[in-house]
Order: structure tokens, then sequence, then C-alpha cells
RNA sequence: GAGGCUGUAGCUCAGUAGGUUAGAGCAUCAGAUUGUGGUUCUGAGGGUCGAGGGUUCGAAACCCUUCAGCCUCCCCA
């Protein structure tokens, strides 16, 4: 027998880890729910041409896709033929065929989302405001903190063009790693600043160039950016003007103020700050004077995704205790609708990368104490006529809506303390001979030790603290 | 897709230059102790040394192949 074991990149998740995702997930959920955005769930699978082409060359490869059933069953040759020839394409190249595989597990919940509000698009009340937790899979190579199946939870508005909607999730992010203690950086650009810088460079045709470079600032440093530049074809002259723009220093309106400055003659670059500015001015209406995180315009920010069109923001943990990239991040997406024949509907959303989240709790040392617990109170079982009293009392604790759970066997004494000690109980009731005549129950604070014969519902008291 | 590292008990790992019957800690189980857990003590179980082949009188160790896991790059969350 070969040790059991589960796929690559995959993990299980323990009672207490699956305690503080949860402690994790409804933070974000109340918000989202305060901010009047409404849950959605998708399936695991969706049709592979929904999912192929959306995410790049490099995306479409790490689609996981599903085989389809009963390949075997096909009986008509000219079936049969037909799929051993796409069987020989799909074995010898990239290549996809529904003949072979016409499902694929979701890749990102965003794609999912813009299926959904194109196939219910007249029933829906836009500007819509969705929120969705669910996992994701990627066929990537795992490595530290990158997995092949892990959870996205994003909130995404569709159907307004508003800058309100920005400076809200703005103010999401804000409430969210304020509640859940984690001080945080928000960076902020526009698409079209990148835009207009490659406009600066006189080759806006490699705005995508320019953008994959620059994102790689905070990691090579700006020599390592002008190597990768250079390797991607943008002249001297160019490269000159990007570092202009990108060593201007100071607060947002004076960056702002000099992008304005470098920028007059492109109404892209104008369109990009105006934006920006507007969605600071919306957020300091909105935002709340305790948060602490700090937002800041960095034009260096790219993010990844091609579908981005509008304002980008970024995530990073702000504290010398935690190495971690983005631990959240989103923008505005002028057609995504588009992709599935809905045009003209605007979107912007932010996902926040809960995996990512976690570790950084962890390091921060940040989690709530009192997860750690699940029920609160062992009632032991000794057995006999006890066994029943033991039952009668459990049943009071669930009336009286206290977690409790009773030992099912009369095993010897040692034996359920350990388990009470290994599970953490805090409460341990013991229903005894003479606890059962007297109708009393002992009661064992299994923190303290001290323990005290007293009535239930003295019992009930001590236990609720 | 490219590269690096590691595979020995449930877990973390020792194992000298290739040499008797492969060890330790933790965990598990039993007992000390069937009305008092954590600590302690005693004992027990648990291994095709990732798999296959080769070299050798002899392989956990050396060689080849293969599989798996981890990490880095690419890309991403």
């Amino acid at each position: 027998m070969s040790k059991p074991s589960i796929p690559q990149g995959t993990r299980d998740f323990s009672p207490e880890v699956v305690r503080k995702r949860q402690y994790i997930l409804n933070t974000l959920r109340n918000i989202f729910e305060c901010y009047g955005f409404q849950p959605l769930e998708t399936p695991a699978m969706e049709n592979l041409t929904t999912l192929t082409g959306k995410y790049g060359e490099e995306g479409d490869r790490l689609i996981f896709k599903i085989l389809n059933n009963g390949l075997h069953d096909i009986t008509a040759e000219d079936k049969k033929q037909k799929l051993q020839d796409e069987w020989t394409k799909v074995t010898s190249k990239a290549y996809s065929s529904p003949v072979v595989t016409e499902r694929a597990l979701r890749y990102d919940l965003t794609i999912p989302f813009a299926r959904y509000v194109v196939m219910n698009q007249n029933e829906l009340a836009f500007p819509f405001r969705r929120y969705q937790m669910q996992p994701v899979w990627r066929a990537d190579r795992p490595q530290k903190g990158r997995y092949r199946e892990f959870w996205q939870c994003d909130a995404d508005v569709v159907g307004s063009t508003s800058l309100i909607n920005e400076a809200e999730l703005l103010c999401i992010y804000q409430k969210a790693f304020n509640e859940l203690t984690i001080p945080v950086k928000i960076k902020l650009n526009s698409r079209k600043l990148l835009a207009a810088i490659a406009e600066l460079c006189g080759a806006p045709e490699q705005m995508m160039n320019i953008t994959i470079a620059l994102d790689k600032l905070d990691k090579v440093g700006w020599t390592g950016v002008v190597k990768e530049l250079q390797e991607r074809g943008i002249s001297e002259d160019g490269i000159f003007k990007i570092e202009q723009v990108i060593k201007v220093t100071g607060d947002n309106n004076t960056k702002l103020a000099a992008f304005a400055d470098m920028m007059q003659h492109s109404a892209t670059g104008i369109g990009g700050i105006n934006e920006i500015s507007k969605t600071l001015a919306y957020y300091r209406t909105l935002a709340d004077a305790q948060w602490t995180g700090v937002i800041e315009v960095d034009i260096s920010l790219a993010r990844g995704l091609n579908y981005y069109t509008g304002v980008i923001v970024e995530v990073v943990c702000n504290s010398e205790k935690v190495e971690m990239g983005s631990i959240g991040g989103g923008g505005r997406y002028d057609d995504l609708t588009g992709l599935f024949g809905l045009k003209g509907l605007s979107g912007v959303g932010v996902s926040f990368g809960i995996d990512r989240i976690y570790d950084v709790l962890e390091q921060l040392e940040a989690f709530p104490q009192q997860l750690a617990s699940g029920a609160d109170v062992l009632v032991l079982n000794f057995g006999g006529e006890n066994e029943n009293y033991a039952l009668s009392v459990l049943r009071q604790l669930r009336d009286a809506g206290i977690a409790a759970e009773v030992y099912p066997d009369a095993a010897k004494f040692d034996k359920q303390m350990k388990y009470a000690n290994k599970r953490k109980f805090t409460y341990v009731l013991l229903p005894g001979d003479e606890e059962r005549e007297k109708g009393l129950i002992s009661v064992k604070n299994f923190v303290t030790g001290v323990q005290q014969m007293v009535s239930m519902a003295e019992a009930m008291t001590l236990i609720r603290g």
C-alpha cells in the first residue's frame, strides 16, 4: 500500500487553520456586505472556451483542463477517427480540442463574473456590486506562497464609470486591513499614465513592454529596469524620459502636479491624473480618520493583467517584520464583458490574496487569541446511570447555547482527561455518582485547574464567564 | 518551459571511508494511575532506507534510470 498523498500544490487545512482562514473571510464578508456588495458563487468548472484567450498565452497554458468523459465509449467510426486525429495534435503541441476537453477549472473569479453578468444582463440591476470568495486553480509550478489551488476573494462593481466606486474600493481595503490589524501601503496608479509614458517615449505601441519592465522596479531597482527596457527595444531617449517620471518624489499632490507638467501635451496623461485626483478627493470624503493605511501614488505600479484600463491599485504590507509581495490588487477594466458580447459596460474591482494575508497575520502574530478553541466544554462519561446524567447535562448546555460535547465512551478517566487536554477545552464537567445523586455538577476550569461542585445554573454562569 | 536541492519510522532528522541485527528525538499505544489532564517514569509497536537496474564478497551510502517533494527563474496571487 502506497502512502496517501494530495496533489502537488494543494493543501489540507487543519481545524485550527480553517478557523483562522474563516476569521479572515468573515471579516472581509462583513465589510463587503456593509458596502452593499452581494454574494455570488460560480461553478468550479467552466466551459474551456469561456476561459481560453482571456489570460494571455501564458495564462492559457496554466488553465487546468478536464478530460472529457466516455472517450472510450465512442463507437461511430467518423467520431472515433476525429478523436484520434485531435488526440495526436493534443499530444504533440500546445493545443486544446473540445473533442478531448471541453471543461476546465476556474482560473480566477473575474472572467466567470463577467460571464455571469453577460448571461444575466436582463435580470441584474446595474450598477451590479458583487463579492465572491472561492478557490481557483492554476497549473503553475508551485513554490513558496504559490499553490495550484488557492482562494481568491474579489469585490467588483460593473455598470458604472463613477470614480466613487474606486474611492469605495480604497475604503474597503483600508477598513479590511485596519480590522485585520495589518499595516499597509496602498499603491495607486492609472493605466492611462503608463500609456502616457509610452507616448512620451514616442513609442505608444510599446506600452505593455514598458509596463512589464516598470513593474519590476521594486525587485530589480532602476538599473535593472533600464536593462529590461533596453532588451525590450526602448530608445535611450525614451529611457531618459521614463527616468524623469520615475524619479519624481513628494506627496501625492506634488507628484500629480509634476506629472501634469510633464504630460501637459498628452490627453491620456491628463485623463489619468484627473482620475487619480478625483478618486483621492472622493476617498477623503468617505474615509474614516482612524484608518492607518498609507495611500501612495506610485507611477511604477503596473499590475500584470492586461485588461485593466484605468485606475489600478495594489496593497503591500507596510511592516519591517514581514517579507511579502502584494496582498491585494485591482483596478478598472473598461470592457471586460465585451469579451462575451456585451459592450460598453465598465467595471472596477479589487482582490484580496487571502493565503498571503494569512501568512502576514501569522508573521505579525495578529490573529485574535480566542480563535484557537472550538467547543468550550467537554462532559465526561462515567458510564452506567451516570451516562444518562451526562447526556441530560449536555442537553441543558446546548439548549443554553453553550458549545459542548460528551465523551461518547465510558473510557478510563485519564484517557478522557488527556483527550480534554489535547483538545484544549476550557471547561470539563464531571457528572459522577455524587453529582448525580445531589443533582449538581462538578465544573473544572482546565486552564486554572480549579474545580467546584455547583448547580447547573451556576455552572452555566461560570462557563459563560 | 529552464535550472538547483532533497528523498531513511506517522513527523523532524542522524547514519563516519561501502562492513554485524539501520538509530535518536518527538508522536502513537500500553502500564505506573478505572474520580483528576499537562510533568515524570517503565515498556511496546512501527522501516521493501522513494522505485527500478548496475558496480561489489558486501550498498541506505557509489553509478545509471525513473518518480516524488521543495526551491529559483519565467509568470503570477
